[in-house]
DNA sequence: TGCATTTGACCATT
DNA sequence: AATGGTCAAATGCA
């Protein structure tokens, strides 16, 4: 695996007609939105009748192109990719549960670290890359060695979740495939941040963009508003964005993590994306290009992204 | 001194 | 019971 022809070669035919399918009938509910949006900035009294006259509302037409999303990409990826519009919650019971875990060491008659809500099945999506980068900015919490693996897994959350809730988390493993010094990097869960002090190059702006159209829209601005006044601020944790500490991966080579911040901070974006994807990752727009020409992936393909 | 990382312990899931 | 995910004290660094 590593390139998109061979993904593209791995995909049955079947397959790619499934993800095909999928993709229009994203797109389709996507235009559809637009056209609802759109008459509802010009006309809000036309919004009604115009709804009328088209399928679906706007949260039916937000379900269809997300869950077009998420079936295309876990047919893509081979990564559960699962909705996680019933899983808002899990996190907040998580931070309420860490508050109770905050008292002092001293006071607990038995230490109680790991008193938490693991999580459930949220949005999940893995990308094979060089490097772990992705212009967000990640804490790291834990490493595990992983059973039959010869790298440890190492965790990260996003620095901005005690400050703003943002629930995402990224679990980063170094491949096996040692001369290849490549990382799966598994996201979990959207960003829900707002991340304005970073105005750099950002990498992963695709990759981003990705997240978005991921993440149930509808909930973005809500989960913000509503945790953030209730999210106890222990601390602002936005020092290290873009800073590419090479705490991203423990195991990483110091050496090769500065070649490659180098590499990121002074690069053009669209050079940089090429570097960050490698078999799952995928911008959209040429995405739909290359659906429209046959879904064939040549060498090239794969770093045009 | 403050902040980020490390690491062992604990907990949830399978 | 095994494994993986998270917590938080200890540690290191700027």
């Amino acid at each position: 695996m590593g390139t998109l022809s061979a993904w593209s070669e791995n995909l049955s035919t079947k397959k790619k007609k499934k993800v095909i399918k999928q993709l229009v009938e994203g797109q389709d509910s996507a235009n559809q939105l637009q056209i609802l949006l759109h008459n509802n900035n010009n006309n809000p009294s036309q919004q009604q009748q115009t709804e009328h006259h088209l399928s679906s509302t706007k949260a039916q037409l937000v379900d269809k192109i997300l869950s077009s999303f998420n079936q295309t990409l876990a047919e893509l990826t081979s990564v559960n990719v699962s909705s996680s519009h019933n899983q808002t919650g899990s996190n907040d019971d998580q931070l309420v549960k860490s508050e109770d875990c905050s008292e002092s060491r001293r006071l607990r008659p038995k230490d109680k670290r790991g008193c938490y809500k693991r999580k459930r099945a949220e949005e999940a999506w893995t990308v094979v890359s060089a490097t772990t980068q992705d212009g967000h900015g990640w804490r790291k919490y834990g490493q595990k060695e992983i059973l039959n693996s010869k790298h440890p897994r190492s965790y990260f959350r996003c620095t901005r979740k005690y400050d703003q809730g943002c629930r995402a988390t990224k679990q980063v493993q170094r491949l096996e495939d040692d001369g290849s010094q490549m990382y799966r990097t598994t996201y979990i869960g959207t960003h829900t941040c707002t991340n304005r002090s970073f105005n750099g190059p950002r990498i992963i702006s695709n990759f981003e963009s990705r997240g978005t159209c991921m993440a149930p829209i509808k909930q973005h601005d809500d989960r913000l508003s509503n945790l953030a006044p209730t999210t106890p601020v222990i601390k602002r944790e936005t020092k290290e964005e873009m800073s590419g500490t090479p705490s991203d991966v423990t195991d990483l080579d110091s050496a090769m993590w500065k070649d490659l911040m180098e590499f990121e901070c002074y690069s053009e974006p669209d050079v940089m994306i090429s570097n960050v994807y490698s078999c799952t990752g995928i911008k959209f727009r040429n995405f739909e290009m290359d659906f429209v020409n046959g879904f064939e992936f040549d060498g090239s393909d794969e770093c045009v992204l």
